[in-house]
DNA sequence: GTCTATATACAGATAGAC
DNA sequence: GTCTATCTGTATATAGAC
């Protein structure tokens, strides 16, 4: 348990950085090896093949979002954690607008390689789910579109701050994002309200 | 005039068709030659460097755009050539859940080249710029914000279909836009109605 | 576990005959 | 203008000493 090299996580941190900046291919082995401060011939040892780096890459982001939305459920209320939701891109929107979405950006690349399709989408499948359940739990009755729609707006927002590269597009779309967000919750209390069908 | 060769146009059809199914890296000049059957030496009498190609195909993209978008000039309401826009990713949402939408994840992967930001950026910001047109055609007070959201909705719907492989995606999406849209529309002539420093 | 040296493959680009 | 053969660089991956 002891001398356990960090090495395999120094690669990682590197690669995770480099693919965000460069792509994943244009992103060489022997950039990862040198940010890392590692040899070339040693990352060899941690990961067979640079396609297992992109997979350590994507299944530790999905893992990381796990983690955190795994935190938001302290709050009670669905929407507090949408809008914990809506932070994550804002908190990190200086390098959205440099270097696109590191969800996003990596999926478009992963998904025209072939054999790779479902490791592309891991990350952004998780969330969306998540955030369905989300609409789910707030008794919308139809929470698919709505989740698609949440997430959706967040992605193209994304990629139109990295296109202006201009930050601001985040946070503006995102006040848009959460104005809707209240007026779908206000919409389902009023129907709720009129409904004596509905839950309850 | 008379027997100019059309290789060069076979070149670029073939390319704009691969670097959308396979992206602009995994796309190799031997690739595009085979699609065009063209000997791969004779490429470089039509184009110096790959990087060539790929500006041409951007360039003819944006082209097009600005050609398609002239066209429709011929409807007088700004709503009814917003629509046309929404129904351009309608038409093709089987290949954009299949690839991705052609302008976007085109623009991600250059985005990351370097000295290729304009380039990549170049179609995207047309489409924008004539977006928000429409939204100061439409008497609108801040057009910016609002031509953005119509944007980013559709290239996050279109991000999503593929991730799900899903064309209904962009239908299902299109429609919450139009709703949306004509919200806008609405609200803007409410407040013009009672706003005595309007325009007219 | 670590690292140097190198094998292998392939893609962009060029030379030069026709 | 067209095409074959090839040069050159570079990236993944391996061999094998330490």
């Amino acid at each position: 348990m002891p001398p356990k090299s960090n090495k395999r996580a120094k690669l990682l941190k590197a690669a995770r950085k480099l693919i965000h900046r460069q792509g994943f291919q244009s992103t060489t082995l022997a950039d990862i090896a040198t940010a890392a401060d590692v040899p070339l011939g040693n990352v060899y040892y941690y990961f067979k093949t640079k396609d297992d780096i992109v997979r350590a890459v994507v299944e530790e982001r999905t893992q990381r979002f796990v983690d955190l939305s795994g935190q938001w459920e302290q709050h009670h209320d669905p929407v507090e954690r949408l809008k914990c939701f809506i932070q994550m891109p804002i908190t990190i929107s200086r390098s959205i607008a440099d270097h696109g979405c590191p969800v996003g950006s990596l999926l478009q690349e992963l998904s025209k390689k072939p054999d790779s399709s479902d490791l592309a989408t891991q990350t952004l499948q998780a969330q969306l789910n998540w955030v369905i359940e989300q609409f789910h739990q707030l008794g919308c009755d139809d929470p698919e579109p709505l989740g698609r729609h949440f997430v959706a707006s967040l992605q193209g927002a994304s990629l139109l701050a990295n296109t202006l590269n201009q930050p601001s597009v985040i946070i503006e779309q995102s006040e848009q994002l959460i104005q809707w967000l209240h007026t779908v919750v206000d919409n389902r209390l009023s129907i709720k309200v009129g409904d004596a069908t509905g839950p309850e």
